[in-house]
DNA sequence: TTGACATATATGAATATCTCTATATATTGG
DNA sequence: CCAATATATAGAGATATTCATATATGTCAA
């Protein structure tokens, strides 16, 4: 049985939502599992792979940046992203684990 | 480093991402997290829990059952909710291990 | 059957999300 | 500086969410 400490407080509970919708949705799912596996990669290299507009890959790269999923560093003309938040990986890891085939 | 294994098929990021989306809202992983927790509320206990509106509650319930996280048993008068989807669990037990101060 | 209680649904308004097109900004090589 | 390439942003239209209010449905006891 859970004990009362197993609880969350309510802004960690916020906080874990944030996260969750960030990562819940098919794009940016996509995305995050790019860089679980490729450990980094540029915004032509994620809009290419993925197959969408290069203004929509901006647009959720940025959105998970502001959300702290996600961090940028520029090189050049190329800014990588990579995931910075330890939970995401730890999430993406476990849905590996339990939704394979 | 990881193997083209690792990637989830186009279909499995599809329901990963659905099942996220289900739980990365504040009153849906609350009542998650309650769930967890007591293994089965019926829907008067959640939303005087969550101090929400029965309303409120009935209709995040019914949503989080049509995406198959959760299911409900009628008992009399009451329908109580448990939590169903195996990787919600999964993720709930990470972010516990995660996220706590 | 009627009343009381628990749950579900309809509806609407406010807000948020998503994606497209077009354009702006930034960086570097020449 | 200019051209080329990479990335970011603005604006708008379509769609989806969210939550409140009101009402409907279901269950049981008397």
């Amino acid at each position: 049985m859970k004990t009362p400490a197993d609880s969350l407080s309510v802004e960690a509970v916020q906080q874990a939502a944030t996260m969750l919708k960030c990562i819940g949705h098919p794009i940016r799912l996509q995305i995050i599992e790019l860089l679980d596996k490729e450990g980094e990669c540029n915004v032509t290299t994620i809009h290419e792979s993925l197959g969408i507009e290069q203004a929509v890959a901006s647009q959720h790269l940025n959105l998970m940046r502001d959300k702290g999923v996600l961090a940028g560093r520029r090189d050049g003309v190329n800014v990588y992203y990579r995931i910075v938040d330890a939970r995401v990986t730890q999430v993406i890891e476990c849905i590996h684990d339990h939704c394979q085939p």
